[in-house]
Order: C-alpha cells, then sequence, then structure tokens
DNA sequence: TTCATTTCTTGATCTGTATCAAGATTAGTT
DNA sequence: AACTAATCTTGATACAGATCAAGAAATGAA
C-alpha cells in the first residue's frame, strides 16, 4: 500500500491511532477505484457493497422523491468517509444514491472485511461508536437548523461554515442541501454574503 | 437492584445481551429517580450529568429558538433511553431542554459510571457502537421525512407508526415534532386519520 | 361538582418561498 | 475559438401553511 494511501487512512479514522504495526490487516482491506464526473456509485434500490474514504473529488448523496425531485442530504470530498452507510451495514437495498460530482478517487472495502475488523480490533470497535456518534450529533444539529432557520438564516449559517471543496461545485446542489430552490438561493446570494 | 429494573435494562440494552452473571458491575451503577409531570430535568444552557432509561412516563426533548418558541424534536417512553445524548457524553453545555410530559420513573447512572463500562466490557462497547448507528438511520429518516413530505403526508407517515405512549399527550407536542402549528395539525386531523 | 386553566377548533388573513418563464452567463466539448 | 448544454439570474405569480383571533371543549385542582 502506498504511504499516501496510508496516511489517508490514519487520518481517516483519528481520533484512533490506527497503525500498520498495531493493526496490520487493517491496511490490507482497501482498494482505489477511480470515477468520473457525474457518475453514479451506488444507485437509488440497488444494494450498496462498499464503504469509501475518499482521496480526491466531491460527491453527493441524494434522494428522489415521489414527485421525480431530488433532495440532497450531504457531500462527502477529500479526506472524508463516503457511501450509503446504512445500506452497507444493514444489507438492504439503499433509499439514496451516492453520486460523484467532480472526478473522484476513493479508496474501498466491503461488508465482510468491514465486520472482521470490528472483531479483530477492539480500537476499530471504538472508533465505530465515537464516529458514529459523532455523525449523529451533526445530523441532528442539520435537523435542527432546518427546522428553526429561515432560508436566509440557513444560507448564512452555510456560508461560515463551507468547506472549500464544495465552493466550486454548482450551486443548484448546495441550494439543494439547503432545502431551497436554485432560485431563492440566487436571490440571497444577491443579498450579500 | 430489583428484578423489574433489571430486566428493564437487560431490555434497553438489546441486541447486546447484559447479564448480571457477565457484567455485574453494569447493574450496579444505575439509581431510581422520580418526576412530576411538566418537570424539568436538564434545561437548555444547563450541564447533563446523567444518562436514562425510562421505566414509565413519557418526556419530550425540545430546543428554544432565538424567538423563544419551543420545537420538539424527540420523546421517551417506557423502555427507551433519554437525556441529552450530546451534552451527556461531551460535557458541553446542553443546547436542548428535557422535560417531563406525564409522571415519570427513571434510572439513571453518571458519565464516569457509563465510561467505565465503555473500558470493561467490549459488549457495551459494540452495544454503544449499534445503537448509535440505529439513532443516526432514525434522524437520517426522520430529516428525510420533514425535507420530502408535506404537512398532510408527515401527519398520515407519524399515524401510521406512532407508539401507543404518544396517543394521549397534549396534541401540540406531536405538531410541533412534525413541524406545524397546532391549527394545522388539527385541520389535519378533521380531514380524517 | 365547580371553577380555572389549558388545549383544541375553526375562520380570516398574511407571508415566505415555490413555481413558472425567459434571458444571461458559464462551463464543457469538439 | 466556436458551439452546445448546463447553470444562474431576475421578475411575475401562486400557494401551503403560518399567524391572528375568538369561541368550544377538555383537563386538572379544590
Amino acid at each position: 500500500m502506498k504511504p499516501a494511501h496510508i496516511d489517508l487512512l490514519k487520518n481517516a479514522f483519528l481520533p484512533v491511532e490506527l497503525s500498520p504495526e498495531n493493526h496490520p490487516e487493517f491496511f490490507t482491506i482497501w482498494e482505489e477505484v477511480s470515477f468520473d464526473r457525474n457518475e453514479l456509485i451506488t444507485d437509488q434500490g440497488k444494494l450498496e457493497s462498499y464503504f469509501y474514504v475518499v482521496e480526491s473529488g466531491t460527491q453527493m448523496i441524494y434522494i428522489q422523491d415521489q414527485k421525480g425531485d431530488q433532495h440532497v442530504i450531504g457531500f462527502s470530498f477529500d479526506g472524508s468517509f463516503s457511501g450509503v452507510y446504512d445500506a452497507f451495514m444493514s444489507g438492504n437495498r439503499s433509499s439514496y444514491t451516492l453520486q460523484t460530482i467532480t472526478e473522484s478517487k476513493m479508496l474501498r472495502t466491503n461488508r465482510a472485511h468491514f465486520l472482521r475488523m470490528f472483531d479483530l480490533y477492539p480500537d476499530f470497535e471504538r472508533w465505530g461508536r465515537i464516529v458514529h456518534m459523532n455523525l449523529l450529533i451533526g445530523r441532528v444539529n442539520r435537523e435542527v437548523e432546518l427546522i428553526t432557520l429561515s432560508a436566509a438564516e440557513r444560507f448564512h449559517s452555510f456560508q461560515k461554515r463551507c468547506p472549500k471543496p464544495l465552493t466550486k461545485i454548482p450551486q443548484k446542489y448546495i441550494a439543494s442541501y439547503l432545502n431551497m430552490t436554485p432560485e431563492t438561493y440566487s436571490r440571497l446570494r444577491k443579498l450579500g454574503v
């Protein structure tokens, strides 16, 4: 495995310290995959076989409602996890679509490998607990923003904490993530950052 | 510890099987507490010292926005967990208020005890991972409903999966949980179940 | 039971944001 | 560079659901 990949994985799994010395098998379960821009990685209704760590590029997860409208519920980019996590863990069909926005390189592993890590390394089990907890806290924060803030307030809140990779993707995806139309997003933008 | 409490805890921590034989210390860390109806358990801005398992009664967690409006983000009742979990785990001040709706009896434990369980029992660590994952999946489902469904659709979706204890609490709290006004809830109710 | 308080209902009106439409700009491809 | 398709902007209009108001019903306390 390339040193760059080892660093990527070590950073992604912080605050738990995984190392090739103490967790040799962990570093053997990953393979590198590449995707074009706008490529579907996992489609709604399909099985999710993989869990990803993003090496480069930006991706989004969205859900399609009965009217056929798409609603972006999250992004992933350099250094973050990606995948349709609930479908990956449960083996059920995915309710969401995972799609690249830009060309992407990712490391991925499959469910059998992933589950084996929980049994093999207590450190990995602890990572699982902590990362799930942090994801949960993040999701509740977002839910509270959706409920308590107006479109303008959601816009400003996002401006403050917007990660760099998202500044150069189509605005309509960010508008969707903020639960507003591209028209509304555009009007808020004109009013000033 | 009373046999009823042992059963309550064993059930609450499923699918992981905790038992007094294999996890003796786990069953010593809980104390029973009682609350009146409409009693504040944890107030916004305060520290959350406890993690709860509900023996009887119904509780809600809500957040107060800048305008002073309250937004219910969840309920707890017989057999479920309760508490302001992120503040409990982080030691930060709570963003939420936890309040009883009806008279309640609960078992509670503190952070030092709780963290010790993670170190002492690998089973407990695994429970932590799985319960966080399930909570996360539940929160994302709710978020998707808030984003993709109309008020009427959210109303009907809730009718289908409404837990019994919630059928006899003030409707205004359910309206708030569904992100609509009591007036809207009442009108939807008239249109038919 | 009676009284006081809270909760629920119903109608009238208002408003934030969606929708529709059409031109302007930007980005991707050859 | 030129062409095509995608994205963004701007204005006009529509509507779901909020807000305001006031009476009806239910609940809890004495």
